[in-house]
DNA sequence: GTGCATGCAAAGGGTTTGCACGCGC
DNA sequence: GCGCGTGCAAACCCTTTGCATGCAC
């Protein structure tokens, strides 16, 4: 279970440090290649796989892609941006979720997004 | 814009009249074949985007699965068993949604899906 | 030195496209 | 008969896996 210390490894968690916000493979890829440009995609998908394992990343679908994020932010929601195509967590949560639940469902959990244009899009309207 | 009318096409919109809930692709092409064996999947995708270009269809995301719905049937959100992994419409909404946009981001639409064991895996507890 | 982690390339699964045939009109 | 819609197979994209090399320990 304890895990090698190497370079793509570290680099790696270190983007979604520094980047907080939930994050896909390909933007994994991207942001951590700027220090290690050799790293190959296959080592993102093994290494989010084997930090997930761990506890330290948890997988969400936003918007028809998968992204992930740090485990350890508890209960939120997602707001995606239809311009930048980037995904935020925002806190907190709704009322009334059990009297949308059909007779005889039980219910789980659920998930929320919200879905419109976030704050540097809307300023600059150019986007990022 | 005008589609032929053919026996693939009227096949699938069936299904959905039939179902009534939330389709993905191969559960299209599954319950279609049923009427049509010769049935090829690339029909079931064509058909459908041709569907939802003229606006019969819309497609919605849920559970990690791109799935089908009937256009018309308003705004209203779902619910996705997991035992059995079919999804439901659900209709009503929730309160609150405006509390939870950050400052400077603009609220455009929004996505619920609620998750659980619905009312046939409940009691059968076997699944369907 | 041992063996896990990496990078490359090939293999998978779901979706899309090219092409020749057949059916709706 | 003309041309769109279909079925098959190949192409695509994203993700996973096999294998030899290299680095962490």
């Amino acid at each position: 279970m304890s895990r090698r210390s190497t370079k793509q490894r570290e680099s790696i968690r270190s983007v979604f440090e520094r980047e907080g916000r939930p994050l896909s493979t390909g933007e994994i890829h991207e942001l951590a290649r700027e220090c290690i440009p050799g790293l190959g995609i296959a080592t993102v998908y093994r290494t989010v796989k084997s930090l997930i394992e761990e506890g330290w990343l948890v997988s969400i679908r936003v918007a028809g892609t998968t992204r992930y994020e740090r485990a350890n932010i508890g209960h939120h929601h997602h707001f995606h941006c239809g311009e930048c195509d980037r995904t935020f967590d925002i806190p907190g949560c709704v009322e009334g979720l059990n009297k949308l639940v059909p007779d005889h469902f039980r219910l789980i959990s659920h998930e929320l997004t919200l879905v419109g244009v976030c704050a540097s899009c809307t300023t600059s309207a150019s986007g990022i």
